[in-house]
DNA sequence: TATGCGTGCTTAAACGTTTAATCAGAGACT
DNA sequence: AGTCTCTGATTAAACGTTTAAGCACGCATA
């Protein structure tokens, strides 16, 4: 049903009110001239009727599908959650529809999934892309999520400066030897944050990358990264770039028997759900998803509407913007003052119970 | 633009080959009587001049639109990324597509996710429901995925089954008291799952059911669970109903110096995106997606082809088929079997390196 | 009184399909 | 030779909306 339950159309309120279907088109969206009093008589056997309107024929009509598509990276990215309520949300209060699309991994997918939502009539879409992945001009409004520092980037979080704030919460807690762990050194994203972190941590502390796909393409998917014996070399700080490299760092820290925050302190990015709630839980940098979204969705219906107008107005990528919001930084417990004395005792404490409450700054 | 670049429909083929517009249409369709020369011709000329069909306008005509709707019950769902992978790829494999909606929590706005679905005109849907909802019927097709012991359900894993794999393994490995580790009281899947668990555990094993909201009811949101104390008093293995619980457990345990898996073991469900790559791995029972959402997708179409046969056919839900989906125990480093001794050490042992490999049964 | 204009509505076309109904022609049968 | 049937196409209507153009009327202006 390309409209809803009843057979209720323009024409069948037109008939009831022995006027024209033109002038209900005319009183229900207040564009041509029409009485007053016959607008109200309109609406009000609209909603006696129960009148919804054909948004297909409408599309058919003005070109609009009223329709944003949505094209991620990895659907399973654990932030992908967090981007597509938010951009859902977005999109619905503007009154426009979301349409996903997977990428399921490599790029060839990412322009078929394009594809297949260009085949669909989207009016726009929000692109979350690849690594490294250059968005071409796809002949449609585009709105691309990444970061500040790629060409064409829209809007999105400013990473490299929550990466300075976060280098700063380290330095501040006396940190002076930190080691920065991110998964590809190809992600634009990891590598703003990295330099953000560097820069917060300044030219006094020692820091070190590194990268765990590259660990991984020697010892395994999932395999130990030695963290234990970073500690050992004096590291005091593992700032990870994801919240899921800080819980793996985490988990591996613990189960070595090296105690966070009071041995060594562990932090992370984007504040993923399960964040809160591990023990202790992590000290991260949040991402303003909400804003982030609206922004999004606003430059890109600005764009449709311009397009509409100036017909080949711009053509390609939305890039006017380029807006870059702000991280918060949440400040848990998996961060502390570094061990006092020299090399961590590898015993960790037996606390009944873990210290609760939470900083936000 | 509803179809999208040129202005290339199929009265410009009709135009450039002399024939007329139905002809290409019957042609393209296969339906009509088109003479196979002219078939090949019309093809050719198609994807010469790169014709795309406008979707829209045939869903003004047909009344199909082509989309179904994907209405969740909360998106920040770690598990969502899994769910809507997975039906985005069953539905456009099928030729569909999906447009989400997100119900934020309350019911009405699961209501209102769902009628601004309709709006769109989606030719049915498949409904993740909240907790306890009752889908009512809403007047197109549509398919629930909850679990089998849920009115209503159309397919879904087998979360009781799941839970009596999860209950054998832990009672193998020789544990005699467990405790049950849920979040709400009020889920249908966690509750099969915790009756599986009860079964599969059988008759000789002691266990006791803690709901984490109730727990936070009192104590505040990401209060310490207190497992250290249960693990004092005597349980040996913590079976939690998801692996976000499990991994709460599982850093909870730690922080407070009891080593998993050998002093107690910890288990999960769903195989959330961490649970390969934390210390200890996590042992989790995993649901196969692809089929679930393979089979929502087949009887939501039938349903919706069915519908357009038969007119009124079958109003409501798809409950014909009712699906249960096996799932697939997946055990890791984080069960083992339990402490030999009395009340368990509390300081953890110090390991150079966990151990690694993985084992599926 | 004729001209002009603003108002309130109608008419009609258009968007790009699908599909029922129709029709011309050819070959086969009686 | 006339009728029937099958084939391969065409014509036309329909889906429900939007919107440009047109029309009739009343009122003010010259």
């Amino acid at each position: 049903m390309a409209s809803p339950r009843p057979g209720s159309n323009m024409s069948a309120i037109a008939a009831a009110l022995g006027v024209s279907a033109a002038t209900v088109s005319n009183a229900l969206s207040g564009k041509g001239r029409v009485s007053p009093e016959l607008i109200e008589k309109v609406r009000a056997k609209a909603s006696e009727l129960g009148y919804v309107p054909s948004l297909t024929a409408r599309a058919l009509r003005t070109g609009r599908t009223g329709v944003l598509g949505l094209v991620l990276p990895d659907i399973a990215n654990p932030l992908f959650p967090q981007i597509a309520q938010a951009i859902e949300n977005a999109a619905s209060n503007a009154g426009y529809g979301v349409l996903i699309a997977d990428s399921r991994g490599d790029i060839a997918k990412q322009t078929e999934a394009i594809g297949r939502l260009l085949e669909r009539g989207v009016d726009g879409m929000v692109i979350v892309p690849r690594r490294g992945t250059r968005i071409a001009d796809i002949g449609c409004p585009v709105a691309v999520i990444d970061t500040p520092s790629t060409p064409g980037n829209t809007v999105s979080a400013d990473h490299w400066e929550g990466g300075a704030q976060m280098g700063r919460h380290l330095v501040s807690l006396g940190h002076r030897k930190v080691l920065l762990i991110g998964t590809s050194a190809f992600s634009n994203v990891q590598n703003d944050r990295i330099g953000g972190l560097k820069a917060g941590l300044g030219p006094d502390v020692e820091c070190d990358t590194m990268w765990i796909e590259k660990v991984e393409a020697v010892s395994g998917e999932g395999c130990p990264l030695g963290l234990a014996d970073k500690a050992r070399a004096g590291f005091t700080a593992f700032a990870a770039v994801s919240d899921l490299s800080a819980l793996r760092a985490l988990t591996e820290l613990q189960r070595a028997g090296i105690g966070v925050p009071e041995m060594v302190s562990v932090a992370g990015f984007d504040d993923l759900i399960w964040s809160p709630v591990v023990t202790p839980a992590l000290t991260t940098v949040r991402m303003d998803m909400a804003t982030i979204a609206d922004l999004a969705i606003a430059a890109l219906i600005r764009a449709i509407e311009e397009e509409g107008d100036e017909e080949e107005a711009l053509a390609g990528n939305v890039t006017s913007e380029t807006d870059r919001v702000p991280m918060q930084l949440i400040v848990r417990q998996s961060t502390g003052a570094p061990h006092a004395g020299g090399a961590p005792n590898l015993h960790a404490r037996t606390p009944n119970k873990p210290t609760a409450g939470e900083v936000t700054s």
